[in-house]
DNA sequence: GTGGTCTAGACCACC
DNA sequence: GTGGTCTAGACCACG
């Protein structure tokens, strides 16, 4: 489910992190269920607990699991995910959309270029 | 023209690099023109020689500008910046839509929303 | 009447002691009375019998209920309650107080602020 | 400036962090100073630097200094601990007078006790 | 068994 | 020099 790609200049962590987010954001890991245990997925990785410990962390902080000591980890509500998902989308787009403006394409180029790519990506992932 | 920001995570030669990016394809540095020697960008914003040497080096790789040993350096030809531009930008763009397709937004969602945020977009740029 | 947050990040022992706490100052477990045994209560929240065990000592131990071997858990006198509410609140509004003199607030601010948040909480409560 | 207690039940990162959030929040670390080293507090509190930096993070991370890699960590700017030092005060405040509430304190014995207490700090303090 | 904390010691990128 | 990351291995509180 997760791999890690040491070549990535992102530390460790940082690819866990993001792996998760997509698992969760893309329903493969199903709202309230339980996540692997610190050790057992450090295990599976063949990483240490404290790296995968720091994933957790953060995952925990920004609202996309919470813990339970002793008991362990669990994808949040299904109403939290969707807020997240929805912000983190719209954030992102953003950031690219201004960049484009910032570089000069007119909001009709944009336009149309958007509704290319997104032509192209659903038609992609139809086929 | 280019403004470092200590508290922003990234080193200070990819902001550069980042910012030289961004004066280029706005066109703000127009393609042919010379750039600025590297020692006098340096002694302009209080930084070690070395980054922005290592800054011109990474924009030299990617085809934003071009080095003519003992003259200086150039930005490069309108097309080849424009070639550049579209494909960076595109490439972005279809990151992210991907990956909201594969998080369940509907081509009907994505499709609102990406009108949503270049309406907001283009219209916070025009204020 | 006690409710078990599982995300919430302190232990469930002192979760179910601060609850019992609230229930007994606020008056709705009533001076004198009994409460339930150590076993219904564990049934009833569906958590380990030690766990209530521990919580019901601790508050023994702070005044606030009293131990008749053989017979149960009582709440404590009702001239004790009032006691241990006094100095409890007392203390701990002192605490703050405190701390903010001594981050800069002046004495004006200081009122100023209390009396906004004291209008915000009971306004809040009565809605 | 900083003393750990080691009979705290709390970690010692958390009291490092608390620790100098006062500092900061007092004033006696100034805005955009520089904080000591990892490596230099760490032997000064003879800690592991590990734990230091996990202080730093969490403060990072709620905006009371920010880190600038290769030189150190700063104080943030005036303006931020400005913001942060009301926003924490008034949450400490409301927690306080909320379980006052509802355990029972009328708003009339609310104003009394908070009064009586801002009296008895700030002329503690000028004592 | 779970996650939380801490240590000791290592290597890295950046400046 | 700085902070960032990672490992290996230990002990603790909780349930």
């Amino acid at each position: 489910m997760i791999i890690i790609d040491y070549k990535d200049k992102r530390p460790i962590f940082e690819q866990v992190t993001e792996r998760m987010k997509r698992l969760i954001c893309s329903g493969a890991l199903e709202p309230e269920s339980k996540l692997p245990s610190v050790r057992a997925l450090a295990v599976d990785l063949s990483i240490n607990p404290n790296t995968i410990s720091r994933s957790y962390h953060e995952l925990e902080n920004e609202g996309y699991i919470y813990t339970v000591k002793g008991i362990g980890c669990f994808v949040a509500a299904e109403k939290d995910i969707h807020r997240l998902k929805n912000i983190r989308f719209r954030d992102d787009l953003k950031e690219i959309v201004h960049n484009g403006s910032s570089q000069g394409f007119s909001r009709e180029e944009m336009t149309a270029l958007v509704e290319e790519v997104i032509k192209e990506v659903y038609n992609y992932d139809k086929a």
